[in-house]
DNA sequence: AAGACGTGGGA
DNA sequence: TTCCCAAGTCT
């Protein structure tokens, strides 16, 4: 069985399979920053924000945060609170404090140098085979498998791999491919190009065959069967969970914030005072009975719901009734997880996207009212 | 193994 | 609207 889903290695010239994949990525790679050299910490950082994530997206985020975090000694150094700020609207936000989790790890025992082992690398916090393989690859030049989703789709269908790409056991299959057919002479090549074929060839729906520089080796094309491939089974769909938040402002114009946990879901980022509700029709009352027993907060919301919001994750959906509301001076919290802060201030911390819409929600109400 | 963990874009 | 993603990892 084993030996059948790889059978068509048998009959592919590696060499020129190599020859053709590497020379197509040398003159059609796109320009990235993340190209511009191989500081191995550069290209972690660029690995783990493309994480489930796109170039286009990514783009903006990576210059800005070479730009206030360029070495491992200054990742390192800053603050928590900087470093999920320039994070703010990526997502996966255990990505970066896990990064600089192990970032601090390799200042510290590694003298600063990320370390070029796959042994030692895979111990580092958030970096998983993927990742290892492509700072070995890339940063070192070390052939070592980066199998992501884009290879797993390509070599599906190039091998004509009928595995369930989903599975997280079929992904031994392909890193064992990949070892047959990786360049000892250049793995980071090897290795980027067909993540690259993947985004600009092969891709996951109407796959552009006629432009493909490695068509000839491609036994699904050959098949036909390229459209049908890669197999992969869908997930279930998200289970929904009714919120209800509150905007509180005091006479200074400030504002009261809650940092949520440090684990779960949006750990550490900043969000308004929000709780789960049961029932829509009495959520201002569960809201303001939320706020008395958990922060103290004697608090008369306004009577409207200011809008309703919704915000869909990958696993699952909020649907946050928004209300506004007005603290006294005297209210401090009780609880060392909020602050208060002004709208000024409120820049300096991150907040998901879900929140970032509710504070929206208030600007717009307020121009209207003002 | 399967579910948690974000977001924005395209069909 | 709904679904599927896009350079995965952790538990």
């Amino acid at each position: 069985m084993k030996e059948n889903t790889l059978k068509h290695i048998e009959h592919t010239d590696i060499t020129q399979f190599q020859s053709d994949l590497i020379g197509w990525f040398t003159e059609e790679q796109r320009d990235l920053p993340w190209r511009k050299d191989q500081d191995p910490y550069k290209v972690w950082v660029s690995e783990i924000m493309l994480q489930q994530t796109r170039v286009d997206t990514v783009i903006p985020y990576f210059l800005n945060f070479i730009d206030k975090f360029p070495t491992v000694a200054t990742l390192a150094a800053a603050p928590e609170e900087e470093v999920l700020k320039a994070w703010e609207g990526l997502g996966y936000y255990s990505r970066v404090r896990n990064l600089q989790s192990a970032v601090k790890e390799v200042h510290e025992q590694y003298n600063g140098q990320v370390p070029n082992t796959p042994n030692e690398i895979s111990k580092l916090k958030g970096v998983g085979p993927y990742t290892a393989g492509a700072i070995l690859s890339i940063a070192y030049g070390i052939p070592e498998p980066a199998v992501d989703g884009n290879v797993m789709r390509v070599l599906s269908r190039i091998l004509s791999i009928w595995k369930d790409i989903a599975k997280p056991s079929s992904r031994k299959v392909f890193e064992e491919a990949i070892r047959k057919l990786i360049s000892h002479e250049n793995p980071s090549f090897f290795n980027q190009a067909l993540m690259e074929l993947g985004a600009l060839i092969c891709t996951p729906t109407s796959p552009k065959c006629l432009l493909c520089p490695v068509r000839e080796h491609c036994h699904g094309f050959h098949e036909g069967v390229q459209n049908e491939l890669p197999i992969k089974t869908k997930k279930k769909s998200t289970r929904s969970v009714s919120l209800a938040a509150a905007v509180l402002v005091n006479e200074n114009g400030e504002f009261l914030i809650h940092k949520r946990p440090s684990t779960g879901l949006l750990a550490n980022l900043w969000e308004f005072p929000n709780c789960e509700i049961g029932d829509f029709s009495t959520a201002r009352k569960q809201l303001e009975q939320f706020l008395l027993t958990e922060y103290g907060l004697q608090v008369d919301l306004e009577n409207g719901v200011k809008t309703k919001i919704d915000h869909i994750f990958s696993h699952l959906k909020w649907n946050i009734n928004v209300y506004f509301g007005k603290i006294n001076q005297s209210d401090q919290p009780n609880d060392s997880s909020m602050e208060i802060v002004t709208e000024e201030e409120l820049a300096k911390y991150a907040f998901p996207v879900s929140h970032q819409k509710i504070w929206k929600c208030y600007v717009d109400e307020r121009g209207i009212l003002n």
